[in-house]
DNA sequence: AGAAAACGCGATCAATTGCTCATATTTTCT
DNA sequence: AGAAAATATGAGCAATTGATCGCGTTTTCT
């Protein structure tokens, strides 16, 4: 409802052979090149083709629309993403504090490089944002979250668990966002990481008083 | 850096009759209501001189760019949002933890009407966000946060309390946005704001253990 | 080798959009 | 009333962009 009804994200075909499989490779490497240099507002399709060194007719052989490239980048970032909150909240030989303190820091870390990148991928997620596909994936992001909040404090409410859920993300995100603003040192950077490792813990700990 | 060089968002030119108040004001309302009903992606100057009624060159009388339409319902938006953070955190008659309540809770009514607006607000934000007079806005909306942390957790350190603001914010707006979305109930909403109540209430108690 | 499938190409179209400018109308001021 | 300032109008321009399609080339398969 908030821009062009959802179009297919879908792959249009399927790369059979190594030059075309290359190419789709070609062509996700200049999306992000172009995404980050560029920014979302003159992220477009005949730049993307040029950079990567292709024809526009070619990449929309494997891309189905403009949407999809951008789609298919913050698809991956988020495969990543759940890689990483996967690895390290499912370390039940820490303490459950501890994971998290991991997890923020590993999240600020990979939010400050390529932040031009990412800023600009949010800023053009409109135009893939309420596909399915979108949704399913946001979904499969929360999911190691949710697993180890509830495991981490199996009596809080199912309302306090989803907050908590949402406000980790919120709060990750938003910390990313302030500190990857060029005007940060690397003491700054890493006083907030902590202080916020030291927020959700705390919280954590408010959920659950026993598993401190 | 993200989008086209800052474009001037100050006024073209002053109204100075009655006839040009009340176009500037069918202007904004055409705005909002244009960008409720189609989004940040369709939302155009063509679109929003038709709807209020006038003729585009008109409207490029007293808003020197789109950008600038935005960035007036945004500022405006703001405006409030500064009247009644700083109407509740101030009032001193109350226990911190208390306001701090009253504040989730009234954001969270606010951002619940409207919401459609308010999401393709945001989308429409790289267009005005590297403005210097939107980042002066950003920072007078966190003046009364940053006030109100300050008084109630004096011994904090900066760290923190930067933190602990910029999560307030990004809690707050998260839950707005997942609440916002249609498929809530009303408990399912109240359960949630009461959590991101306690949350934040636990979070302040760290900040300052002897004033809770 | 020869056919069929896969792939590559880029000129080109249709649509949209932000915004200007010459001109007409209304209000204000003297 | 009459001049000057303010305001209103909308046709139209320049630029951009997403996407297609017919045709040429390369790879694969038999």
């Amino acid at each position: 409802m908030s821009t062009p009804a959802n179009p297919r994200l879908s792959a249009r075909k399927q790369p059979r052979q190594q030059r075309s499989t290359e190419a789709v490779a070609a062509i996700l490497q200049a999306a992000a090149q172009v995404l980050a240099a560029e920014g979302a507002a003159r992220f477009t399709t005949a730049r993307v083709a040029e950079r990567a060194g292709i024809s526009i007719g070619s990449l929309y052989q494997y891309f189905p629309n403009k949407a999809a490239i951008l789609f298919r980048l913050q698809s991956d970032e988020w495969r990543d993403t759940r890689a990483v909150l996967t690895g390290l909240l499912a370390d039940t030989t820490q303490p459950s504090s501890a994971r998290l303190r991991a997890v923020v820091r590993a999240f600020v870390v990979s939010e400050c490089e390529e932040a031009a990148m990412r800023q600009a991928l949010d800023d053009a997620a409109p135009l893939y944002r309420d596909a399915p596909e979108a949704q399913a994936a946001r979904a499969e992001v929360k999911a190691p979250i949710m697993a180890f909040l509830t495991e981490a404090a199996p009596n809080a409410t199912t309302a306090h668990l989803t907050v908590a859920g949402d406000t980790m993300v919120g709060a990750l995100k938003v910390l990313g966002k302030a500190l990857s603003q060029s005007d940060q040192s690397q003491e700054e950077i890493a006083a907030r990481t902590e202080a916020l490792a030291d927020m959700l813990c705390a919280y954590l700990a408010t959920l659950e008083p026993s598993v401190v």
